[in-house]
DNA sequence: CAATATGGTTCGAGACTCGAACTAATGGGA
DNA sequence: TCCCATTAGTTCGAGTCTCGAACCATATTG
């Protein structure tokens, strides 16, 4: 992403952030024992409650299939998710949370609720506020999936 | 990053706008002949107008220096970038960009100015504004360099 | 029931990243 | 002046991430 000149570029400026929140979920994640690599994290935390297909989670994450399918063999081989029939279609899976890895899903929130403490004491709160509405917006132009 | 429930994760919320972005530009460079990597662009980006040093680019950009070296290779095999002794301590080399690497720029900005259009349209002028005051802000704290 | 589409996997290769060990030059003291 | 701890950068070996192309199995369509 070359750019120079006044490093006030929003892409940067929303990497920043991005970033922070995902080395400290990783870290705290990793304090409780759970070793978990970004690319791992960035598809489990596409997983839907009642399971998600590996083509989804592909198109949703934005990486090839092939891809998707290393990442969840990794989460399958650390016990975090499994993969099932889908009762729907004889040629599909569906990507499973275990209980195991449903126990990630406490600590990582609860470290993301304390980054957001954190940026609120910084900024405030009607600016997180509107933070937050402004990107639910900004998803709606930028996320080709939901 | 593990976390569901209510996809208004604002971490995941940052992600969708910087991806569009940094695609976006990479695709109007590959247009242009200039076929960057996202990893090279990220420490592209970070090169000063009076050149930086290798560890510095390391620094802000949270990678090793092995790492920076290999990716500062790859630029100087692309011609984009050149490694020129540092005036100031025998040890350092600057790491400048080339007049061909500085061809980039522009078409970087004018990338970047055009999404920044469509998100300003979408959301509205003042959320725009506010969007950008509130990520400079959260930058203090979320950082490290600057 | 053939033909096509879809879900996933396998294969081979390239890109990215790191830690550890190393070389070269710097900058303080004794 | 000379030694040595520090700093800038590279080399090495290994592991992770990513992809395109080719492939298999099951659905779906006409």
């Amino acid at each position: 992403m070359p750019e120079r000149e006044d490093d006030q570029n929003i892409g940067l400026l929303l990497f920043y952030p991005y970033r922070a929140m995902e080395d400290r979920v990783r870290a705290r994640l990793a304090e409780h024992g759970y070793e978990v690599t970004t690319a791992q994290g960035r598809v489990f935390a596409r997983i839907g409650p009642d399971g998600t297909r590996l083509s989804d989670l592909a198109a949703q994450a934005q990486i090839t299939k092939p891809t998707a399918g290393f990442i969840v063999d990794q989460l399958e081989r650390a016990g975090l998710v499994e993969r099932v029939p889908d009762p729907t279609d004889g040629r599909a899976r569906l990507v499973v949370i275990t209980d195991k890895g449903r126990e990630t899903i406490p600590v990582a929130a609860a470290e993301v609720a304390a980054i957001e403490a954190e940026w609120t004491a910084h900024v405030g709160e009607r600016r997180m506020a509107e933070l937050r509405r402004t990107l639910v917006r900004l998803r709606e132009i930028t996320d080709p999936y939901r």
